[in-house]
DNA sequence: ATACCATATCGCCATTTAGCAATAGTCCCA
DNA sequence: TGGGACTATTGCTAAATGGCGATATGGTAT
């Protein structure tokens, strides 16, 4: 039962299309540290102003990221925190990986 | 430092984008419950041959999934069992979410 | 050798999408 | 009431990719 029908399992593939994505995952990381108006977030990454706003709208509406208005600026937020445990978990794959492809190069001299 | 420089980024959102796919997703979740040549994922999961045998070649590359010869058969098993701990964080999100939704429409009839 | 099954690969098409420039909308302040 | 800063949207292009049929490759038995 751990992975139901294919209407399921699509919502579930959906979430991961969002997090696959290195703009969308530096923006993330970068409202981890605080929450913070587009602005910000362009100087930070280094982005466009378009392609930011962009990709906000997708993290909000995928339920990721939350949106408040003060004045003439948008301030985003995080609204889950699981997206770190996501990326510890990627992480410690990544590095498993790396270390036995290191002990495999190591066994062959 | 949580999630650190743009190519370390790239290659977590490259993991993501292996799990943003149903039939991949589906090819993992048959895999769960046993080992398998390809004709019966292709069986299972009523796709073509073809596709089976790419998103396959994906997951092995990823490093999700191990490839063994069994005379004319190619025997797909699980090399990752944290997928399905990624599956579950998801999963729990999006339940919540749902919940949320549910309550938001109970609040105002 | 031959026929056959299982698998992998190739060429192709249709769809999706990140990024960009330009523009429209929104809010504040002088 | 303008002007300016901030943000969202639109139209576009180039690249990536899922899926398909057809074909190639590999392994087995007769």
């Amino acid at each position: 039962m751990s992975l139901p029908d294919r209407p399921h399992l699509e919502k579930v593939t959906k979430l991961f299309g969002v997090l696959a994505e290195p703009t969308r995952l530096a923006i993330l990381q970068a409202l981890k540290e605080a929450p913070m108006p587009v602005k910000d977030l362009v100087e930070t990454l280094h982005a466009k102003q378009a392609n930011v706003s962009k990709q906000l709208g997708i993290l909000h509406d995928a339920g990721l990221v939350e949106r408040k208005r003060e004045g003439t600026l948008t301030v985003y937020s995080l609204r889950e925190t699981m997206i770190f445990d996501l990326c510890k978990l990627v992480c410690d794959k990544l590095r498993r990986d790396a270390e036995e492809q290191l002990a495999a190069l190591e066994r062959m001299p």
